[in-house]
DNA sequence: AGCACGCCGACT
DNA sequence: GTCGGCGTGCTC
């Protein structure tokens, strides 16, 4: 070791060294040596290959490190990426995210990142000579016997599927013994990363007319198809000149064309878009919130709630202000709520900017998406548009983050990193200094609560586009309806207006947050409920299927096998989903046309756009449709919405069932009259004074807002207290419940730890969970509540050691869930 | 997460 | 004795 201070030479400059965050659940981050010749490669952001133990493994390069010390470092292998996958910037926003939600850093890039990047390293086993022989000679045991003879007639193989092959009792020691034994070679190859981008072949006439003679047609008109100046792709000619592959290179060698291969962005929905630079004259209302914010641009962090009434004109809003943004050099990003086929929002949006937005969308292949992640990168796309994941879009100046429809849920990730976009995209903001706009036309509680406290700028729109009313609400007390039975729950008043709708020839919505036939089908024989027999639920029977479904697991079983426990044929299907609802009404009104929009028919291919086409071409009479037709598209034709069971979604052991469902009927109720007519809701509802349902028909946001934050408020809910959910879930029963309660007793005893723990701290459980099972996991929860912002986060890493010391590699794990939003 | 090390019971 | 089961701990 050479003494510090001294140098080897004027020329060498320092030893330089890295700090890398591996993507493995490490909690530090790691320090290697950059070799001299790697050095003007390497960049924050870039992923490198370094050695771990006995592996290599990917990593993320964050920035320089200091001169480790205590320990030796040792060199990367490689840097695997020409340019890095996000900006430097974002480190902090990284280091913030694993902190808080308490997941290992590089895991938490890696999450982060398109799929389709990461590296796999594979382990590839293959038989020797010596292994073939002893196979022959029954020198090797019965479990090596196993593995040689799956290598024999597989070739090489990589060892986790060649564990799999084996199938129960194979172990990886078995295979390292057969490598001391001479039976097998072990060699580690990097998987590729499919990491290529897409190319086409593109042709471009370089004369006007052919020497060819005359006889050869198809060479004349490809001349004839190809633009005079331009070019034209290889696909798009052959729908012309079917015959074009067999004289594209005859005729590049007689100098009339050329054939070259581009890089090409793939339209992710396959109609291209129409460019439409139309811009509607902003209410005054509009105008205001357009210039609030703009004048916020590039001036430092804020963050505004853009409160715009359902029809209001958020989205023209939004599309000023992009404009704006762009005009200053500032990058955007705008997220959407998940759903399945591409939004209005992203119509607009492609259609006002066209190639400058990146279109992050859940529906793209890993290849697609990584294309569009790559444009963000090059900085050929100001614009990263998508849903939760594209706030990480590697922009490299944001000045504006639009979160579109900010209550909605599907912000949160519900599984490894458990993060919240929205409170991402305000963090980001914050560490970046740009503009945060959250907009809703319910917007959550949290976020109204963090105007009230001064966090975030309030901008109300309360009034619709072109003047257009609100529609008129008629409430249905379900209690003493007097149509019969009410099987259906298609009240009589409710028939009535539908009939009046279709007389009109104008279009129906019918919402009921539920889908399938009958969600509770009884044996009538032995009275016993037809449950799932991997989750503690029931199942729910699906007509179009003739079966009973999970919708927890996906188990299925036919209804043709009548009751699982006794094998009747007399079932009751109750409970009511669309499928019933969609059943009842074609016996009605069996001359309308009826679509269904569900998760059912969203499935089949083609089905959602079929349903939607079907409204906007105004074919379709009445839609049933969960809460998937309350997002994301606009249907001006509708006039009459009806819910046909409001109370649903209230009856959940969830301090936000009543926030979800105010949120879930005014946006429903929202749908009706958006177009030149007026639109009627008819909520049908057992719970007519529920101040959720009072609030919701009068369209009175405030008023719901004030009543449930004293609710909050006496119960110590969010926004007055931080919640952290604690998930166990094991096969065992036994195991699971005491492996929780364990835990549990650690975090009881913790709270003595720090005086400040004890005052502010609450252990809640644990508890079997509201669905006990599903998949076969038996599960537990215990929520943790925290009045003390500082003391909590304490209180959690501790907790997080706790959860390390007590797991094993087998047996009930637990997971940390910051701030939950699924509490079941 | 992997992968090694190390400690114990049941086989040659 | 040794093989292999699995609990514990580390990875720059
Ligand atoms: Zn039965
Ligand atoms: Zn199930």
């Amino acid at each position: 070791m050479k003494e510090p201070g001294v140098r080897r030479g004027a020329s060498q400059p320092p030893e330089a060294y890295l700090e890398v965050a591996v993507a493995a659940p490490l909690e530090q981050t790691l320090t290697y040596k950059l070799p001299q010749d790697q050095a003007p490669l390497a960049e924050p952001g870039k992923r490198v290959l370094v050695p771990m133990g006995r592996r290599r493994v990917t990593g993320y390069i964050l920035g320089p490190a200091p001169k480790p010390e205590g320990f030796k470092a040792r060199s990367i292998l490689d840097i695997l990426d020409e340019l890095p996958l996000f900006p430097e910037a974002m480190v902090p926003l990284f280091r913030w995210l694993a902190d808080y939600y308490i997941y290992p850093l590089g895991l938490t890039i890696k999450e982060s990142l398109p799929s389709g990047v990461n590296h796999l390293e594979l382990a590839m086993v293959k038989i020797t000579p010596e292994g073939e022989k002893a196979l022959e000679a029954g020198q090797a045991n019965l479990k090596e016997q196993r593995f040689l003879e799956i290598l024999l007639t597989a070739g090489a193989t990589a060892q986790n599927q060649l564990l799999k092959k084996a199938g129960k009792g194979a172990s990886v020691s078995t295979i390292l013994t057969m490598q001391r034994k001479g039976f097998v070679e072990i060699h580690r190859v990097m998987q590729k990363g499919r990491v290529r981008s897409k190319t086409e072949t593109y042709i471009k006439a370089l004369k006007e007319q052919s020497d060819a003679p005359a006889r050869q047609k198809s060479r004349h008109k490809i001349l004839e198809i190809l633009p005079k100046d331009g070019d034209m792709t290889m696909r798009a000619l052959k729908k012309e000149v079917p015959s074009a592959p067999r004289w594209i290179w005859e005729m590049e060698e007689a100098g009339e064309i050329q054939v070259f291969e581009k890089e090409v962005y793939r339209d992710p929905f396959g109609e291209p878009i129409p460019p439409d630079e139309t811009r509607f004259t902003l209410t005054s209302e509009q105008e205001v919130a357009y210039t609030e914010i703009v004048g916020a641009l590039g001036r430092g962090y804020k963050s505004i709630l853009l409160h715009g009434v359902t029809g209001s004109g958020k989205t023209e809003v939004y599309l000023r202000c992009v404009e704006k943004a762009l005009e200053q050099g500032l990058s955007v990003i705008v997220l959407v709520p998940e759903i399945a086929l591409i939004s209005q929002m992203q119509r607009r949006f492609l259609a006002r900017f066209g190639e400058k937005v990146a279109v992050l969308h859940s529906g793209l292949t890993d290849g697609e998406r990584l294309d569009q992640w790559m444009r963000i990168v090059r900085g050929q796309a100001p614009i990263a548009l998508g849903a939760r994941s594209s706030i990480f879009a590697p922009v490299k100046n944001p000045g504006l983050v639009i979160v579109d429809e900010e209550h909605d849920e599907s912000y949160k990730q519900d599984s490894r990193l458990r993060y919240q976009a929205r409170d991402l995209a305000v963090m980001r903001c914050h560490m970046e200094k740009a503009v945060t706009v959250l907009g809703s036309a319910t917007p959550s509680i949290s976020s109204r609560h963090n105007c009230a406290n001064g966090k975030f700028q309030k901008i109300s729109i309360k009034n619709r586009v072109a003047e257009r009313p609100f529609p008129e609400v008629t409430l249905v007390d379900l209690r003493n309806t007097t149509t019969g039975q009410n099987r259906s729950l298609l009240t009589d008043v409710l028939k009535h207006h539908l009939t009046e709708t279709l007389a009109k020839n104008e279009q129906a919505l019918l919402f009921l947050n539920r889908r399938g036939f009958a969600n509770f089908p009884v044996c009538l024989e032995c009275g016993g409920t037809i449950t799932c027999a991997h989750c503690d639920v029931s199942l729910t029977y699906h007509q179009e299927d003739g079966c009973f479904q999970c919708h927890y697991c996906g188990f299925c079983q036919d209804i043709t096998k009548g009751c699982p426990s006794c094998g009747s044929r007399k079932l009751k299907m109750m409970g009511m989903g669309t499928e019933k609802v969609e059943d009842s009404l074609r016996s009605m009104f069996p001359q309308a046309i009826i679509g269904r929009l569900d998760r059912d028919t969203a499935a089949k291919k083609g089905g959602l756009v079929s349903v939607l086409k079907g409204l906007r071409e105004k074919t379709t009479d009445i839609v049933v449709g969960t809460q998937m037709i309350t997002k994301g598209h606009d249907f001006p034709n509708i006039t009459l919405v009806g819910v046909v069971c409001a109370d649903l979604s209230m009856g959940f052991p969830d301090f936000r069932a009543g926030e979800r469902t105010f949120q879930l009927l005014a946006q429903v109720a929202g749908r009706a009259g958006r177009g030149e007519k007026p639109g009627r809701v008819v909520l049908q509802t057992y719970n007519p004074e529920h101040f959720c349902i009072t609030t919701a028909c009068a369209n009175d946001y405030d008023a719901f807002c004030n009543e449930e934050l004293k609710f909050r408020h006496q119960l110590k809910y969010p926004p007055f207290a931080r919640l952290a959910q604690i998930r166990f879930t094991g096969e065992d029963s036994k195991e699971t419940g005491a492996f929780a309660n364990s835990i549990g007793e650690e975090c009881r005893k913790l709270l003595w730890a720090e005086k400040a723990f004890k005052n502010s701290v609450q252990v809640l459980g644990p508890i079997p969970s509201p669905i006990a099972r599903i998949a076969r996991m038996h599960r537990w929860q215990m929520l943790l509540k925290g009045l003390d912002h500082k003391a909590f986060r304490a209180y959690l890493r501790q907790v997080n050691r706790i959860i390390q010391s007590k797991a094993g590699a087998k047996g009930p794990t637990a997971v940390i869930d910051v701030d939950p939003v699924n509490m079941l």
